[in-house]
DNA sequence: GTCTATACTTCGATAGAC
DNA sequence: GTCTATCGAAGTATAGAC
């Protein structure tokens, strides 16, 4: 994985140089707001304040420039979800990490560029791995809790459940398709919290 | 709805233009093998072996014939399951047409490409809303043929679900993320033909 | 009705000035 | 170590030739 970059031919700047945080935040700006296709090295001269030309002296290509800000968003996020299921965990919780949509709907851009750059593939792959890790570690710890056996839940379904359910949500409210999403969001929390408490005697 | 364009002030080609048609197509393959970032009007006209230009003869805009292209698989599909949910129909064939990739993978740059251009969010909205509707005549009546009423689980949830889920499996799919796939698979199919088949007294 | 010659804008990237 | 002047390729769209 360390031999990827053949020889580099121009200079590049510093990591930890502050223009290159600058332009960075505005990618990132700009992605949120625009979509992918406005991720240009002018605009994001522009929205930063600077010359275009700078982002190709801090980052090889504008590739690189998207890792660097799925990257820094990713690794912040599965700090926050990391540290929220670090002790005992409730599906609730877990429920209400994954509808937080600061990760969903920013991402859906990452993963229609990720479908066709091989760079940016790896790193949504690698971040998704990790999050199911994490993720997964919790719903076991939750489902042991209630009184469900494995056979009768796998917690790995319980996750994709709870995963598909609020990606789903989140991408028709981009559309502004949100018919049966109330109804379906109070019937799952109620679902998830009699899982909760342990009493799923009557629940489907 | 009607009096959206102001005034044609360019010329466009015939619609019913064998040329144009071929078009469409080289479009739509484009967006299908490389996204929809290389969808521009040069590169469908070498892919249809005729000039870029031709491209906005027949198109107004890039948009309308990234509308068109959406437009008739749309509606293509929508026959295709529409005439599949027409008679008594099974969860498990509502699932089976949700998994069909022909929906799904591509759709995923139609969606990104919907949070920014309105005149393609208003088709994908239709299409979405159209949909969903078809679906969730069908899974009502696959649920009332079951044992299960309406406030155990609504078919609204239950369709969401299903839908959640078969988006999210072919998103990571697209990335190479599979862990834990089969084996969910299975499960849900099982709970499937359980609840088709009218017996489902242990099912969590 | 069909297509092309052409305009002009914006793109990513680099070589070289400070 | 940092930034800018500049290039050639590629982008959309139109006006006008057939």
């Amino acid at each position: 994985m360390a031999g990827t970059t053949p020889t580099p031919a121009r200079r590049i700047g510093a990591p930890d140089s502050k223009t290159r945080a600058r332009l960075v935040d505005a990618a990132e700006e700009l992605l949120r707001a625009a979509g992918y296709a406005a991720g240009t090295a002018r605009r994001v001269g522009a929205k930063a304040g600077l010359k275009a030309q700078l982002v190709h002296y801090y980052f090889r290509s504008m590739d690189d420039l998207f890792v660097e800000v799925f990257r820094r968003r990713a690794e912040e996020n599965l700090a926050r979800v990391e540290r929220a299921l670090a002790g005992a965990v409730s599906l609730r919780t877990l429920w209400e990490l994954n509808a937080d949509p600061r990760g969903t709907a920013f991402s859906i851009d990452f993963v229609a560029m990720a479908k066709h750059r091989k760079t940016i593939r790896a790193e949504v792959a690698r971040y998704a791995e990790r999050y199911r890790a994490a993720q997964l570690q919790a719903v076991k710890r939750a489902l042991a809790a209630s009184d469900l056996s494995a056979e009768e839940l796998p917690p790995i379904v319980a996750l994709l459940l709870m995963t598909g359910l609020s990606q789903v949500l989140s991408l028709e409210r981009s559309l502004g398709v949100v018919a049966g999403h109330d109804e379906t969001v109070e019937f799952v929390i109620d679902l998830i919290d009699r899982l909760d408490s342990g009493s799923n005697a009557t629940t489907p």
